[in-house]
DNA sequence: GGTAAACCCCAAATCTTTTAAGGTTTTTCT
DNA sequence: AGAAAAACCTTAAAAGATTTGGGGTTTACC
């Protein structure tokens, strides 16, 4: 602690939780330079998903974080590892409610801000092209005050979920990414709890819905895509 | 026309569309204020769907509006009206799909929001409580360069909606919104082109979703207004 | 040009939803 | 409190969807 704090003053506790030291230090130095009512900002930073898991579990029982920005992917995503910023943040809901959590991806892709609105339910979504002082200065106050904040890029992926008319199950969705990243037809069954049979005719009725009917899969999939769902 | 613009000015034209006269002149006073780079905001207004529906219909032809704002209830709701806001916003997008179209609603209830970001895929959606100068230079801004722009409690209902992995066909959403507007279960049929016994299965059905079983209607209600569905 | 994958069609089995008919419980009204 | 209406439940038959296996044809690729 540099200084006191005024009498005045409320302290806003902020944990950032990102796996570059310095992306970190750069969230740091923005947040808290930013002037907010009578607010005395502080960062608490970790690189980790451990150190965050940690900062957390300590935040129990002492003073809770008012905001905790995560990072959805926490460790270079070719080292296969266990932990992401989503379960970080599912653990953040259950350890500390009263915390605000905002996730900070790289990804404005729909499927993974789909599942994490759906898992985490955050009180704010940011796409890392979207950051910038005055969007996190914007995300922090709107946060604090009247939850949700969506960035730019992350209204655009809800704009499309909601004006959406086509509901999909979780077979459906998942054969559709699994297309998306690659996987061969006939190697969907490996993935996905369903007969061969039973995955071509899916196939065939996610064509007709998404109007590519006698088209190849990339028209299916860059239908889905352009409708918000992968 | 009071004076001529300035040379390198662009001209932003607006169309706005309430039933309330005071409302409007409102409406036009903030709106023409706003200072927004080197725009020269012009702002056209209509009372009634009529009125809007031929300042609509002459844009077509000659300069077409950059943003048209529309009150959802364009009509005393007691007196029976064929036409409403959302008729004219799925009319405004067929006729002039370049302008952006912004919602004015007084009703924050979720049904109506979910509807009309299906049907009419609106550039913005503001609550009415939520509107203000500031709300208001905010949503023109967003919307003319990265839409889409929602307000605070409208955002509320889209992250409800967002993080519910209940789906719900349109017969389970009739029969929600009809019990929520206080129709009787055995009248029901005469909204829902299903046999009493189908309906009160799908009653059944809701409730254990819901996870209401064996309590009343009001419960059911409840809860499907808490994840947003009406 | 041959092979693997993708795609298509059919018919049986299974699962889900709808429907009607009859009953019990709860609510509402007098 | 008692009658009537509405809500709710159960059952079983019918209709509709989905799944599955087994066959085949077409398309893509080396």
């Amino acid at each position: 602690m540099e200084h006191l704090t005024e009498n005045s003053m409320k302290t806003l506790r902020i944990l950032a939780v990102d796996d570059h030291e310095m992306t970190m230090l750069g969230y740091k130095f923005i947040l808290e330079r930013i002037v907010f009512d009578d607010h005395n900002i502080l960062v608490d930073t970790a690189t980790s998903y451990e150190m965050g898991k940690e900062k957390i579990e300590e935040s129990v029982h002492s003073f809770k974080y008012d905001i905790i920005f995560l990072d959805v992917q926490l460790f270079p995503p070719n080292e296969e590892q266990p932990h992401n910023g989503e379960d970080l943040g599912v653990l953040a809901r259950e350890l500390v409610p009263e915390s605000k959590i905002v996730f900070m991806s790289s990804f404005s892709d729909n499927y993974r801000i789909n599942s994490i609105l759906q898992s985490v339910d955050p009180d704010g979504y940011m796409v890392k092209t979207d950051i910038d002082p005055k969007s996190l200065e914007e995300a922090v106050k709107t946060v604090v005050y009247q939850p949700p904040y969506y960035s730019s890029k992350a209204l655009g992926a809800i704009r499309k979920k909601m004006s959406n008319d086509i509901t999909l199950d979780e077979n459906d969705k998942k054969i559709l990414y699994h297309l998306s990243i690659g996987t061969k037809t006939k190697d969907l069954e490996k993935h996905i709890d369903l007969s061969s049979s039973s995955i071509e005719n899916r196939k065939r009725h996610l064509k007709s819905l998404f109007g590519t009917e006698k088209e190849n899969d990339l028209a299916l999939i860059l239908a889905a895509k352009n409708r918000g769902f992968i």
